[in-house]
DNA sequence: TCGCAAAGTCAATATTGTTGACATCGCAGG
DNA sequence: CCTGCGATGTCAACAATATTGACTTTGCGA
């Protein structure tokens, strides 16, 4: 319970973390992590009980990056846009890792919970309105979106776009749901 | 090249699109696609050559369901909302075992395809002007956004909202990509 | 009827995650 | 100082997996 002293365990930590944003979870194979931490095969399986179980950990520990929604809400769907399209490797390659592996149990609710986290509660922090809550869930849904064509499906003919025009088009119709406004014109 | 005559090829076909729809890519044992099949898991691989090959054919056999976008523009963007919210289970089950196995290679371009012809290329057809091409891959990327969040992620939340509200919600920002309209209000 | 290619079967192999039995080390208690 | 003892690590083995090579069976045309 107290507190770990440092390399071993940490190194273990530290190798699976890389090794599973890198590959994925089919791909990265315990063995491998235990040969980057130059360390038993069998300790590392020890040390979180199961392949699925060190997964999980190692991705909790790097989808810390949630969506700073700070500032004017006027300017936020063009921000959330360009938060997507400028997002680092490490966020994609987590979100990928996560999506891609989401039929284990355990997998699928850390996903959730990142979805959750890193979108639909900070939306939901700067919303009013009757229904704000499901139109937190949509704009999350329109990101959501956004990161599925351009790193899921891999639309390379989008991710040529400019930046520039991808939010002069996508980001209004976010805007509309951040700022209410009537359901129907 | 000519053409099976019945049963055999075709049972293990039927057994590997069932299996890998039900339960997934990983979940699904060559062995397990055999039993269903009444033959040896041998064959199985003789057959299509490897367990991602026999994949790749199951769900090309599957993914046919293209959106049908014919009818007025006008009414466009509820009817996409519409179909992803109101889709059977076969549609559902084949999105995720592509998305959750799109790591493998094969796989993954088979998904990009499937996009391509199930929304993009529809869409294509429809649209009009200058950035058709940006606002249909962008619709896509909404649709997809819509599937992410409550299949993928599983947004229980949002699942229960009912179907009028979302789409009252959701359609108006991809009807405003559908038929043109100033970007910046 | 014979022969031969296609179809099917069987046993074996390499790679995976995981576990049980053992070894080693650090350190508190006599 | 030594003696245990629990934590930490190691090794070999296990069961399950996809895949392959050698073999047998079968259908069918010459």
């Amino acid at each position: 319970m107290g507190g770990e002293r440092r390399t071993a365990r940490e190194s273990v930590a530290a190798a699976a973390a890389d090794l599973f944003a890198e590959q994925g979870y089919a791909r990265t194979t315990i063995r491998e992590i235990a040969a980057r931490a130059s360390v038993d095969p069998a300790l590392v399986i020890r040390y979180s009980g199961s392949k699925e179980a060190l997964f999980v950990d190692a991705m909790t520990s790097r989808a810390g990056a949630a969506l700073d929604l700070d500032g004017p809400l006027d300017g936020l769907g063009e921000r959330i846009v360009r938060y997507v399209l400028e997002a680092d490797d490490g966020l994609r390659s987590t979100y990928l890792a996560l999506v891609r592996a989401s039929d284990a149990d355990r997998v699928g609710s850390l996903l959730r919970t990142f979805h959750d986290e890193a979108f639909v509660s900070p939306l939901l922090a700067r919303l009013t309105g009757p229904d704000r809550e499901v139109r937190a869930r949509l704009v999350a849904a329109m990101v959501g979106g956004l990161m599925y064509a351009l790193w899921t499906v891999g639309d390379d003919a989008l991710r040529a776009v400019p930046t520039a025009q991808v939010v002069d088009v996508y980001a209004p119709g976010i805007q509309r749901l951040v700022t209410r406004r009537g359901d129907r014109p």
